[in-house]
DNA sequence: TATTGTTATACTCTATAACTATA
DNA sequence: TATAGTTATAGAGTATAACAATA
């Protein structure tokens, strides 16, 4: 039965957006969710102008020194050509340095990317603002919502990787 | 103890992406598995030629039609002058009508949105698609994987629109 | 006059192709 | 000559401010 007030011009009724039926949409939450998280990443490291793209960068050459140009683009998923500008930037900032391979395995024109003394510093002290972010999430959702979080997200980006999604 | 080979010019060797610090960084890996995600959705509704936004406007106004653009746009998270140029097209494309309010509730230059009924069709015969791959994305993970995926993220999305986060 | 929608614009991110440099 | 890196550029997505239209 219609009420008194249903007309064909009146407005829908204000709702809260979780009962809309993207809410079961995965790809929809997962923007939603990334853009909220990276800027609360943005917010909590502003002072050290850096980008997360740029910070996945100090973090990767931290774990693993003498690292080529295109594995590093591969893990944190950006274009080699992308990821030139982003070593400039971080090379003049002197957080790392480019170095050619003296000999060994690669081929070609390969350079070797490792932190600097500073870059090393820099990221010590950045990484207590990062763990804030992360400690921040982990209260949010609870310490086992974000463990489940985490391996599902993992395990969906290792099928990715594996070419069985995208 | 170091071993013979472990000279300071040599490569890190090749390890599986998941072994990096980042593979913890739940906005690192929000973005990555995001990009994969929405690739999916790309591909198998390529003969659409839609975009994840423009999927979300038609999704949201089917369910709550004659909604205001202002409303809309902040449901699918997306600035109104950018919702603009979305809404611009699908009319274009005779999926939804612009229509102005008569009378009641809202205030100034309000618009009603609402889908045409080639919007409606549209929009079914799209759905086949995306319900593939969602589906696709259960079988991935697991029904029950998905489902705390997905209320996990819808966690973290109500808490950010609440201003606790971002 | 407050609210809603629109335009214009700029900035970032991402993608591609053509080009350079090195083992 | 195959591999790695670089440049240039184009296209999305996003953000802001100024402006126009309507109750």
């Amino acid at each position: 039965m219609r009420e008194k007030g249903d007309m064909d011009d009146e407005p829908t009724e204000n709702l809260p957006a979780v009962s809309h039926p993207l809410a079961s949409h995965i790809g929809f939450l997962l923007r939603r969710v990334q853009l909220a998280v990276f800027s609360d990443f943005q917010t909590r490291t502003a002072t050290f102008e850096i980008t997360p793209s740029e910070y996945a960068i100090l973090q990767v050459l931290h774990a693993s020194p003498r690292m080529q140009q295109n594995r590093l683009a591969e893990i944190i998923g950006v274009k080699p050509a992308n990821c030139v500008v982003l070593i400039n930037g971080l090379e003049k900032r002197h957080l790392l340095i480019r170095r050619a391979y003296s000999k060994k395995l690669p081929q070609g024109r390969a350079l070797a990317l490792s932190l600097t003394m500073e870059g090393k510093e820099f990221l010590k002290k950045m990484n207590v603002r990062v763990l804030e972010h992360q400690k921040f999430l982990v209260d949010l959702l609870g310490v086992r919502a974000h463990e489940e979080l985490r391996d599902h997200l993992t395990s969906l980006l290792d099928q990715a990787d594996r070419g069985l999604l995208g």
